[in-house]
Parts: structure tokens; sequence; C-alpha cells
DNA sequence: ACTAAAACAGACCGATCGACCTGTCTTTTA
DNA sequence: TAAAAGACAGGTCGATCGGTCTGTTTTAGT
């Protein structure tokens, strides 16, 4: 339809694909998954409705993208990589939650985590999203698990114990950014890592 | 339009209300404000869209009652009156946490709590629904704070240390929840409670 | 160079969304 | 008891939803 012009059309099927997963995770985490549309994301990145499903056929499939390469990985570098690399168990926490405290003060709101968000509108709708989602909490807590028996207190708990422990950390944090997303304020982040904090010292989860 | 018939027709406006709140109630849990339709909101109570329009001008209308009227009572009732109650506040606790595990399991499914599901969902779509649902924590928070006043480990504190348990604590069961229904499991409730109810102990929050 | 597949563009589609509007019946008010 | 207001029914509307379709351009395989 359009003469050839000067401007040439060169794919980038790759770059297009990366250009929509960011678009739509960062719509679905502002607006929801539901409250967002295809045209939103179509007008945000520019790319034709042809296109945007041409790499995702269906909106299910570009929200399961969503999850499995745009949130996972959210998920690991900001939680479970610091956990992994950090000199002590107490440290990495206080610094995560840190990072995301000074992150939400310079942002000026809250728009939560974006594991909890989708989690919570789509766990219930399609078992797919709810299998991937389930199995990055599970991932989560395994690592924060193992994490937790390399400490003296750690040591002396078995593997139940450790999970449970580890599911109350990810519990902690969940609510207190659910709570800080209502209340668009950081501070129940802040209440909860000092909380955490002399919890991890109590039970001699620090080194 | 319709003859007279035998079935003569029997205004109820409270009652019809009621039937429409509760069935709003119940889809928003199930399956979210957005994900649900108005056109299920009169199927699951027969009602008319001239009638349901007439009761609740707007879906938003519709929401910030369900809000007002169901979410907030339900808080009020599982949370805040056993709270103020209860012998203790421990023991409140963890009654609370033993009734909801107790209804997910003879229910075989974890629809998450009603207040953090439209937190999740609304706090960012409409400032009424924030406030609203912002003025439900901050009344939980603060008969938490209150109770937690009254123990002995909890006198020695001021007015901010006992703010940071109360969110501390509806931190941790916002979260649990969270998790337990993207799980669909409630181990994470039972964590969390066992959990809390050490952390309460060795706070001195138990009496 | 030729061809088939992939990558894109954009018009188009039925379904459904929330909301409106007219009309009828019921209840309250004067 | 007449009139106004409230309660309710149901058809209808424009907008938007997610998705499809046809056609064109680019790229890869041979």
């Amino acid at each position: 339809m359009r003469a050839k012009a000067t401007r040439s059309r060169k794919n980038d099927p790759e770059g297009m694909r990366t250009r929509v997963l960011d678009a739509a995770y960062r719509l679905f985490q502002a607006r929801g998954f539901h409250a967002t549309g295809m045209r939103e994301v179509m007008e945000a990145t520019g790319v034709s409705s042809g296109a945007l499903h041409h790499h995702f056929p269906t909106k299910d499939a570009l929200a399961f993208a969503v999850i499995t390469e745009r949130v996972a990985p959210a998920v690991r570098e900001t939680w479970m990589d610091p956990i992994q690399s950090a000199p002590s168990l107490s440290k990495a926490i206080a610094q995560v939650f840190a990072e995301i405290v000074r992150g939400i003060e310079q942002r000026g709101s809250v728009a939560g985590c974006p594991l909890n968000n989708l989690a919570m509108e789509l766990s219930f709708a399609n078992p797919q999203f709810r299998d991937s989602l389930r199995s990055i909490f599970s991932e989560w807590q395994s690592v924060l698990a193992e994490r937790i028996g390399e400490t003296r207190g750690g040591a002396r708990l078995d593997r139940g114990k450790r999970a449970a422990a580890a599911a109350f950390i990810v519990s902690t944090y969940s609510g207190s950014m659910t709570l800080a997303k209502a209340t668009q304020s950081a501070s129940p982040l802040r209440m909860a890592a000092s909380a955490l904090s002399v919890w991890l010292q109590e039970r001699g989860f620090t080194a």
C-alpha cells in the first residue's frame, strides 16, 4: 500500500518482541491484566495488530510470556541473586528492602510487587498462569530456605522448618508491599524490614 | 407490557439491593472486579439491568458499596472483633488464623482475603476506592495497635512502635494469604501463624 | 535468482462491555 | 384518591474488547 518512499522497512522480530513484552510488563504492572487492552499495548509500542498477534497469538500468551520472561527474572534479580551473593542472609534481606524503598521514594508511588500483582489477579483465571506463578514463589522460597540452612540457627532446623521460615519471610515482604501499595507509602516496608531484622536475629539466621 | 396475570409484583428494594451486593461481593472475590461483568451480576441474582442500575448507577458505585458494606464489615467480623474480645492478643491472632485455615480446608480452595484482592486491583484505579480501602487497613491497624498497647511488652512501646508492630502483623497475614492463594494451600497461613506466635511471645505481646 | 516462510500492516469482525432510555407497575405522599 | 416518586423490566446503544483475515514486504533457504 505504501510506496517504498525513502523509509525502508527493516524487520527486527526480536527487538519488537522485546518492546512488546516490556510495554505489556509495564502496563500489567501499572493497571493490571484485565484493565489493560491489547489496543493500549499497540499504542504504547507502535506495533500493529498483525505484528502483535504474530508474536503473541492471544492475550493469555502475552501474559504468560510476561510472567516467565519478565516477572520471573525480575524476582530473581531483586531477590534471589542478592540473597545468594550477599555476605549474610540478614544483610541481604535488609539490602533488598532498602533498595525497594529507595526505588519507591524516588518514583513517588508504589506500584506493588509485579509477582504479587499478577498472582492476585491471575492465579485463578488460568491454570497455566497459576503453575508458572507458583513455581516462581517456589523457587524464591527454595533459595531462601537454602540460605537459611547455612546460618547458625538454620542449620539446626529440618527441611520443613526451613521452608516455613522462608515462607514467613516471603509472606512478610508480600504483605508489607500490599500494604505499601494500598497506603501509597513506603513505611509498611520499613516496618516489615525492621521487624524481620529482629526476627532473623532472634532465630539465629544472621550468619 | 406484561398482563397482570396471577403473579403480583412485590417491591423489595432493600432485599434486592442486598442480593445484588452479596452476589457482587462473591463474584468480585472469586474472579476480580474487572473480570466480572454487570451481566454476570444480573444473571447471578435474576435482577434486570434497569433495577441493577437503579440501585447502583455505575459499576464503580457497585464496587464502592461492596467495599464499604461488605468488605469492611467482613474484616471487622473476622479480625477486629475477635482481637477486641479475645482474652489475649496472641490467642486472638491464633484463633483468627485457625478459623481462616479451617474455612479454607473445608472449602477446598483459597479465594484470598477480600480486602487484599480488591486493594490490589482497585487501589490505583479510583481515588475513592483507594481511600476507602486504605481506611479499612488503617482501622484494622488501629485496633491491633491498641490491643498491643495493653500487653506487657506493648506498654513499653511508643505510638510509632506499636503501629509498626501492628503493620507487621497485618503484613504477615496479608502476605501469607497471598502465598496461600497462589499455591492454593493453607500451609503458608499455618507457617505464618506459628512464626507470628513465636514473634508475639518474644516481644511480650502475649498478655 | 527463485521460492517459501517469516514478519509485518491494517481493515474488519462478532461478541461483550457498561450504560441509557422508555415504559410499566408499585408505593408513598398530599 | 389523585399525583408524584420510587422500583423495576427490558430493549437498545455506541464503544471497546480480543481476535481474524487478506495482503504486502522482508528474510532465509536452496
